[in-house]
DNA sequence: CCGAATCCTAAATGATACTG
DNA sequence: CAGTATCATTTAGGATTCGG
């Protein structure tokens, strides 16, 4: 199973933004060592390559991910977590933890709030 | 001074997310007791008093929030933490003291990512 | 005091096709 | 393998105005 993404965090700075919908996965992903484009393709289920790239070169920018191209034939890319994502990881697998344990929760208080704006509106 | 809120989280279901811009600053303000519409406007620099009326809204319907109206003149209305929040507030402190942390490498990062794209295209 | 309604702009995301 | 380019839609965010 691909790394589901059940959160997103974005940080900001005064003009600017860390990451998109998909930077959780990526950071989880890149966590534990170098990971290659095409193997991030393959674990965040749903990722086009587009998002992939644009979220990889914002992550690039805010210095969480080093980019690493290797001369190859057929090319070869990595990234990897710098020092300071690997400080954030901790954190951002709590938020996935409590985003998994209370899904369901969630989604009942969904229901239960268009329950009643349903019936507010009858 | 304000809550600032350096970071930003959004957390997902299937369809849906939880949160936007100003979801931090609203749930740590929430999470030391009970607060009014116009403490939060007060306390969240910068935020238009819709973008705090949907963020509350969605954090409401996310179970998030609770919002309590008191019948009085002039109208009150209290917003409280849930305990599935309670429960995220230690967690969206860490995010937001490691974006305080580093901002400022941050901004370099953000200064010399800048600069190696403006060499490569000159 | 606490909103809702309307109008508008900018940003994020997605589908698809092309390339060194 | 690892991207870019282009086009389109959706969503977020902000300004302003009105109401119970």
């Amino acid at each position: 199973m691909g790394v589901d993404h059940p959160a997103q965090v974005r940080l900001r700075e005064p003009q600017d933004r860390v990451a998109g919908k998909w930077a959780i996965g990526i950071l989880v992903a890149a966590a534990q060592g170098p990971v290659r484009f095409s193997e991030l393709e393959r674990r965040i289920e749903g990722i086009s390559r587009r998002m992939l790239t644009l979220n990889l070169r914002k992550l690039e920018r805010e210095g969480l991910l080093v980019r690493t191209v290797y001369p190859t034939v057929p090319p070869k890319v990595e990234y990897t977590c710098t020092e300071m994502a690997l400080e954030l990881h901790e954190t951002l697998l709590s938020l996935v933890s409590w985003a998994g344990r209370h899904s369901a929760d969630i989604a009942r208080a969904h229901a239960a709030y268009d329950a009643g704006r349903a019936s507010a509106s009858a």
